[in-house]
DNA sequence: TTGATTAATAGACTGCGGTCAAGTAATTAA
DNA sequence: TTAATTACTTGACCGCAGTCTATTAATCAA
């Protein structure tokens, strides 16, 4: 057993090349315009080795698009003085900030969870329970400042955040600091 | 000009055919797993005879699916003496009711609508614009009774229930009488 | 050097949604 | 009866996601 056993190693390269190359036609022509063999063909590799990879194309774009989302300005930052109603608002505008560049590829992808179950559990996991837990937390805390009643369900708080950015996302409704301002000047006043 | 100028008249029935059809194979089997050709088999009906209705699949499928939803308990009974708390609980819990029917179905629709931007349209005039706007009613007549202060906004209020239902329906939690009853809660205390 | 093992390639294949074009059927007007 | 018009049928066609299989390439162990 171990790592590399035996037998022909896996080229790493292969793996950045289609990630990088389905992101930039991603971003260039929408999910729905970008072909699993185009993107192949402009990775420089063969359409199987891209499925040797990833179960499907939703798979491949959520890696690509969103393993560098990790790294800019994801959490909220805690050790701030801010107050929690503050903290929110910033971080939600800052999620929609960035929607304007991955909006429609996370349209995409909430769409293709819908029909495959396989990626709806990778899509959860990865994507939206995390972002669920961020807001839980900061709730939490903006009860423990007593800046939130804690007669109040941070879950359910949470669910209905989110809600309120994926109704306008996927309805392509405006997501812009206004309306981050207004749900939560919904939750806090 | 006139109605039936002249050619063959429109066979009726073949389109009533195509919607039963489709109403029953989706909800047996699933809007993924049912195509366009056996829908048409089913109706007895030319697969091109569709195509001539409808746009695309979930074109049909809606229509069939909710032209008979308007029927029974959409609108809310605005003619009681109950008060709009109790009059948008109970109305949330019938739409999860029927969710149990048609809830995949919904699920598949909305995906649908975000790879074609002509059934967004449709889907948007005829099911979720018309949804917005009677919770939006209840929530003004709630301002109008004072259960609800007039310094809160209906339209975001209407936003914050909805996506809380579609994130729920989206990501396959449940929507029971308990998720209503906290909505409400959430709304209103 | 030889074998076993695993990766990568190439190409055929399936089923789907949707389009297109040619032919046939049913109706109205002349 | 004939011509025009419109609906319906039939079957070919396209591009796509995803599967399958046979072949070739790279590595380790004997």
């Amino acid at each position: 057993m171990g790592e590399g056993a035996s037998g022909r190693p896996v080229n790493a390269e292969a793996g950045k090349a289609l990630k990088a190359a389905a992101l930039q036609l991603v971003r260039a022509n929408g999910y729905d315009n970008v072909s699993i063999a185009a993107i192949a063909k402009a990775a420089g590799v063969a359409r199987q080795t891209l499925y040797n990879r990833w179960a499907t194309k939703a798979d491949l774009i959520l890696e690509a698009v969103f393993e560098e989302t990790h790294n800019y300005a994801a959490e909220p930052d805690f050790d701030t003085d801010k107050d929690c109603r503050t903290l929110l608002e910033t971080f939600l505008v800052n999620v929609f900030n960035h929607l304007e560049i991955d909006g429609d590829t996370l349209r995409a992808l909430i769409a293709a969870a819908q029909h495959d179950s396989g990626f709806q559990a990778s899509f959860h996991a990865g994507f939206v329970k995390p972002r669920e837990r961020m807001i839980t937390a900061l709730l939490v805390r903006a009860q423990d400042t007593g800046e939130l009643p804690s007669s109040r369900n941070p879950e359910t708080i949470s669910t209905l955040i989110h809600g309120a950015f994926w109704y306008r996302l996927l309805n392509r409704g405006a997501l812009n600091p206004a309306f981050a301002r207004e749900i939560v000047s919904n939750i806090f006043d």
